[in-house]
RNA sequence: GGCCCUAUCGUCUAACGGUUAGGACGUGGCCCUCUCAAGGCCAAAAUACGGGUUCGAUUCCCGUUAGGGCUACCA
């Protein structure tokens, strides 16, 4: 029997959760979901200079808005924690003792400024820079005194000098890098924090995971990953780096061309659903047709597999179809919640539940934000203050007035207002009238909506009701007179 | 600069040696229609380039080009 699935999502808490981050934590959670397996979210908060307060909080906020849940992570603990790097600092210096002391790792006594004139050297030679293994032979008997007298210093991993590491992607297939293009990688610095590199290493192995995927920026360094499990004799998880998500121009997804944090898709109005979707097809594929899917589609027929390993372009059109897609998925009964909230911020009066669905059934098929329903038919909820003057000309030719008037007769006699029984009344009246119905529909929806596109005519009637329609009815004709 | 990764319509992508290179978004047109959407139909639109391998390459190999990533005591 294999050991079961256990993948994470390792962020750093520098701020909001980037799209390319959630599509990362969204494929593992995928994986793990598709195989029973666990979804362990970890953060790596080993940079203290970069430290942002209430980033963790956040984080986890919009991963469950997107509704990726994790099962073990800070506040839900499995047998694993904890879950936030600076809380296991004495995991981390144990173990760079451990591979001091097999002799795969050394102490380092250079200060910044040796070190950067040395970066400097090499590139004005036109040399690759790398750390120039200055300290790596140190007799240990100095470099015990040195740390021991308290000199500032930090841990260094060897690399082996020549030969070479190869290893096999899950996503991209085998990868070979020379260990000479490797530097001696810092992995505990001077402030006895972990980089990264070390980090990794020991949490990975010691919260059992079984697979790693992560972005493609880290395939580079993936061999120093790899040798540091070698060190330690431990077995080494999978990996899969996937592909990058691009901005228009294919440079790395970046703020200045637009927005990157989840954050700002959530308040531009884009469902959950919308997002969760759009980007799980960026860069994977169900392999037919389909294309709308759910979280729970996803996890059905997500495999690492079908990830594909170029670039893909955040395109915000294809994820705005997406959320018309979803809105018309959504129970009317959730989206008038939404919306009552809505009418309520614009300091409307609340209808009744009732109305409010069959207001959102109306229009449900025409928008593309739940906010649609009240900025696009606000007249839903209240009387039209103003008439839109660019349609005047065409929503309100000579004659209207008469017709609409004659209109408004006709269904204050009504007895029964239901859009079959408004199409009967207003197409007899054109008949009589000798026009055509939309003559006489068009100035009336112009008269009860102030705009000249809506929903189908009857149907928006009887939603309003015989009282409303009469009264703004009534109003326009003297408004527009 | 060095190393690594990548390369099918504008964009997301299908095709895992043999297809008229398929779908979707977007764009244009038509139909439907009381308007606007939605829906239906149609159209324009791609295998970066050059060499191989093969009876046959989008597909495999090499090179070129282009793009991206990495090259920190950041992740």
């Amino acid at each position: 029997m294999s050991a079961p699935i256990r993948v994470r999502f390792a962020p750093s808490p520098t701020g909001f959760l980037h799209v390319g981050g959630l599509r990362t934590a969204l494929y593992n959670y995928l994986f793990a979901k598709h195989h029973g397996g666990a979804f362990v979210l970890r953060i790596e908060d080993t940079d203290q200079s970069r430290k942002v307060e209430g980033a963790i909080e956040n984080l986890i906020q919009t991963l469950q808005w997107a509704g990726i849940d994790f099962d073990e992570g800070p506040g839900k603990d499995g047998s694993y924690g904890p879950y936030i790097q600076s809380e296991r600092l004495n995991l981390y210096r144990s173990h760079a003792e451990q591979l001091i002391k097999a002799g795969k790792a050394y102490f380092c006594f250079c200060s910044p400024e040796r070190l950067d004139e040395v970066r400097k050297k090499q590139q004005a030679m036109k040399l690759p820079p790398s750390y120039d293994r200055h300290c790596r032979d140190l007799p240990k008997e100095e470099s015990d005194a040195r740390v021991a007298k308290g000199e500032p210093h930090v841990v260094r991993m060897k690399v082996p000098i020549g030969g070479e590491l190869t290893f096999t992607d899950r996503i991209r297939g085998k990868v070979t890098i020379a260990h000479k293009v490797l530097d001696d990688q810092v992995i505990l610095k001077s402030d006895g924090f972990p980089t990264y590199h070390l980090a990794v290493v020991v949490d990975d192995h010691a919260m059992a995971i079984t697979h790693v995927i992560r972005g493609e920026e880290w395939l580079p360094s993936t061999p120093k990953h790899i040798l540091l499990y070698q060190y330690f004799g431990w077995d080494q998880p999978e990996f899969a780096h996937l592909p990058l998500l691009l901005n228009p121009d294919k440079s790395k997804l970046s703020k200045r061309q637009g927005d990157v944090a989840v954050e700002d898709y959530r308040t531009k109005g884009f469902l959950k659903e919308a997002i969760v979707n759009f980007i799980a097809f960026l860069g994977w594929n169900p392999g037919d047709e389909r294309e709308i899917f759910s979280l729970e589609d996803l996890v059905k027929e997500f495999s690492l597999e079908r990830v594909g390993k170029a670039g893909a372009v955040f395109n915000v059109e294809k994820l705005t179809w997406l959320n018309q897609q979803h809105i018309r998925l959504r129970p009317s009964t959730e989206l008038a919640r939404d919306v009552r909230n809505l009418v309520q911020q614009k300091g409307w009066q609340v209808p009744e539940d009732a109305y409010i669905i069959r207001a959102v059934d109306l229009m449900k098929e025409r928008v593309t934000f739940v906010w649609d329903f009240v900025e696009f038919s606000g007249y839903l909820f209240v009387d039209p203050e103003t008439f839109d003057p660019d349609a005047r000309a065409k929503s309100w030719p000579d004659g209207a007035a008469e017709r609409v008037k004659a209109l408004t007769d006709r269904l204050e006699q009504l007895t029964s207002f239901t859009h079959a029984s408004i199409e009967e009344a207003l197409k007899k009246l054109a008949e009589e009238l000798n026009v055509k119905a939309g003559q006489i529909v068009h100035p009336t929806r112009y008269a009860l909506s102030g705009r000249s596109v809506g929903p189908g005519l009857y149907e928006m009637m009887e939603v309003l009701g015989k009282d409303t329609v009469i009264r703004r009815m009534k109003s326009a004709l003297e408004k527009l007179d």
